[in-house]
RNA sequence: GCCGAAAUAGCUCAAUUGGUAGAGCAACUGACUUGUAAUCAGUAGGUUACGGGUUCGAUUCCUGUUUUCGGCACCA
């Protein structure tokens, strides 16, 4: 999909056409005031206060009329250059444009508006020429926006819209994001019998059904091996630990609005538990430590809850209820760079195997001016964030730096995808923590014989295998590679008559080498069956008929092809053992 | 949580200004015995998300709740 914001001329013309809209806007609505409207990923949006009004999906057509009716008046853009006082002058009834002058500083910034026809607006630009050179756009959606992003602010209304040269690119990208509606977790969960949800088990709860219990097995398996190999630890630990436990942790101090009340029984009180850290901890603790011992990594697949918002849960993707892919690594200050490293080859190696290529690092760094947030060190923190810095140039990742985005225990590094539908999210991360090992009062045996504290890195691949699902059921629209697929073959006999026998054997044989298979045996026409098995994105089709019988074979179909391909059962499973073992992506 | 929108059969969707809720697919029954994306016929399937109100009468209008959807805010 076409990224607005990397177009410098598709810049200047979705910029230019937020202001169309506003100017609409205020023909429709003369009591509009506007904030800002500016170019996105995305097109462009305009924040805009109605008083009490609000506009909804349904009045997007009549201002698309009024915008397409101002385009065809074809007056000009024109610029203006002015000073503080003649802009305050000018906005001096906007109170929003009154904003964002008086914080506007005359030496560096030149204060410039535009005015087309009856309209004009405080902006840097620049602009198209006129306002006929706006004509291929779409309002796309309304929706409430806090005034500059706090949640304490009044709720402005914004209008997303896009505008594109020609009517042929705004089609197309119209149509891609139909397309990605199609690709969207929720509605492929829904189609194959991944998830489901229901209003008594609660908001955010999905239940996992066969299929998808079948594709988070593999996942867990997957990596748990990876794990085991580079020296995990696995454990098993409680979904609920005492408030006393997250008060240690400092958590409860942090989250507490975002965790499940607190619940009593008899003198103890619980929480559902939102992470695994204190559980882990506690494990570390229960041991004395040698220097030569670290790192330990401690791993578990972990169901947490959170009391998300309400207005953020999503199909798989952002839950109340999750299982984390968890691990705790406990080490040397001298090994966080090693580590570390070896946590983001993990990364890359699972990413490969998946055939993920859309991600982006992002780096999470303090802000050194916001001592009240991060715990004070300089020199840990700086140290650190060089290790982390290191380590992605020398597997020469690219990556984004996030000053301020860093947790306030330390640093770290995500992976950031973008789902079908909505804002991207953090699938990978991996988190430095200084904090925590004090808090619970960790130590090891240095070779000095001193008592020391450990550096902890939180880290987990997958993130949560809930929303690596979703992601990864939109990232391949579904059709998963072999090893991950629900049914791996679905046998049609071409009669159930004389073939049902042949198929039913040709089942015992490929389940005897743990293939998923199923034998469609209804009374149905080959063609019916044919078709619900493409639909059904089965990666092989068997069709089996006198052909087959007689000459001891199988006929299969691909996929995504419509061609059959005539074989031995052993030459079939040795394809198949093969492109599981491989992991193949097709 | 906030601003909007929506909720009708298992699924996808209809139902004129308020007047007995329909279709296709799926399911079930029967016939057909089939070679690569839908064989034909029949049967059954609904407290129109849930509660309250207005009305002679509510899927339709008002209201509360729940859930879903698009954003915003949040995301250890």
């Amino acid at each position: 999909m076409k990224n607005i914001k990397e177009d410098e001329k598709l810049s200047i013309l979705n910029h230019s056409c937020a202001h169309l809209l506003a100017q609409a806007v205020k023909h429709l609505y003369p009591e509009a005031k506007f904030w800002v409207g500016p170019v996105v990923e995305e097109g462009f949006y305009y924040d805009i206060d109605l008083g009490d009004k609000s506009i909804t999906e349904e009045d997007l057509p009549l201002i698309e009329k009024e915008m397409k009716k101002i385009s065809k008046d074809g007056k000009r853009i024109v610029r203006h250059e002015l000073s503080k006082e003649e802009a305050l002058e000018m906005f001096k009834d906007d109170p929003y444009k009154i904003d964002l002058i008086s914080r506007m500083d005359e030496k560096d910034t030149v204060i410039s508006c535009y005015t087309q026809g009856d309209f004009t607006d405080l902006c840097r630009g620049p602009h198209v020429d006129t306002v006929k050179e706006i004509k291929h756009f779409k309002l796309l959606k309304t929706s409430g926006a806090y005034w500059k992003g706090d949640s304490n602010n009044k709720m402005l209304q914004r209008i997303y819209g896009i505008c594109f040269e020609n009517e042929e690119d705004l089609n197309e990208h119209l149509k891609l994001l139909e397309e990605a509606k199609e690709r969207d977790h929720r509605k492929i969960g829904k189609d194959l019998s991944i998830f489901m949800s229901n209003d008594l088990v609660g908001k955010g709860m999905p239940l996992w059904l066969p299929n998808g219990a079948l594709i988070r097995k593999q996942l867990e398996n997957y990596i748990y091996e990876k794990e085991q190999k580079l020296g995990y630890k696995h454990v098993y630990t409680p979904c609920v630990g005492t408030v006393d436990l997250y008060k240690t942790s400092g958590h409860w101090d942090h989250y507490k609005d975002n965790m499940f009340p607190s619940m009593k029984v008899e003198d103890e009180e619980f929480v559902l538990r939102p992470m695994n850290c204190p559980h882990h901890m506690l494990i570390y603790a229960n041991e004395l430590h040698s220097y030569r011992d670290l790192p330990i990594r401690i791993g578990e697949f972990a169901t947490d809850f959170r009391y998300e918002a309400s207005g953020a849960v999503k199909g798989i993707e952002r839950v109340r209820c999750m299982c984390q892919n968890d691990a705790h690594l406990f080490v040397r200050p001298d090994q966080i760079g090693d580590e570390f490293k070896k946590v983001v080859k993990l990364i890359l190696d699972t990413y490969n195997d998946f055939g993920i290529k859309n991600y982006k690092f992002r780096l999470s760094l303090r802000d050194p001016e916001d001592k009240e947030k991060y715990f004070n060190d300089d020199d840990m923190w700086n140290e650190a964030e060089n290790k982390l810095r290191e380590v992605l140039n020398e597997y020469g990742c690219e990556y984004t730096e996030a000053i301020g985005e860093a947790a306030f225990y330390g640093p770290k590094l995500d992976v950031e995808v973008k789902p079908a539908v909505g804002p991207e999210v953090t699938l990978s991360t991996c988190q430095l923590d200084f904090l925590l090992p004090k808090r619970f009062e960790l130590s090891y045996i240095d070779s000095d014989g001193a008592k020391k504290t450990p550096v902890v890195i939180h880290r987990a691949i997958f993130g949560t295998f809930d929303r690596f699902t979703a992601f990864y059921l939109e990232e391949t629209k579904g059709l998963l590679p072999l090893w991950l697929s629900p049914m791996q073959v679905n046998i049609i006999p071409v009669n159930n008559e004389y073939h049902l026998e042949y198929a039913d054997c040709i089942k015992k044989e490929l389940e005897s080498h743990n293939i998923r298979v199923s034998v469609d045996d209804r009374e149905e026409k080959l063609g019916y069956k044919m078709r619900e098995s493409v639909i059904k994105k089965t990666p092989y089709t068997l069709i089996l008929g006198d052909k087959e019988k007689d000459t001891n074979t199988i006929s299969y179909r691909l996929r995504g092809t419509e061609s059959t391909e005539n074989i031995t059962i052993e030459d079939f499973i040795n394809k198949l053992k093969k492109e599981i073992k491989d992991k193949t992506i097709f």
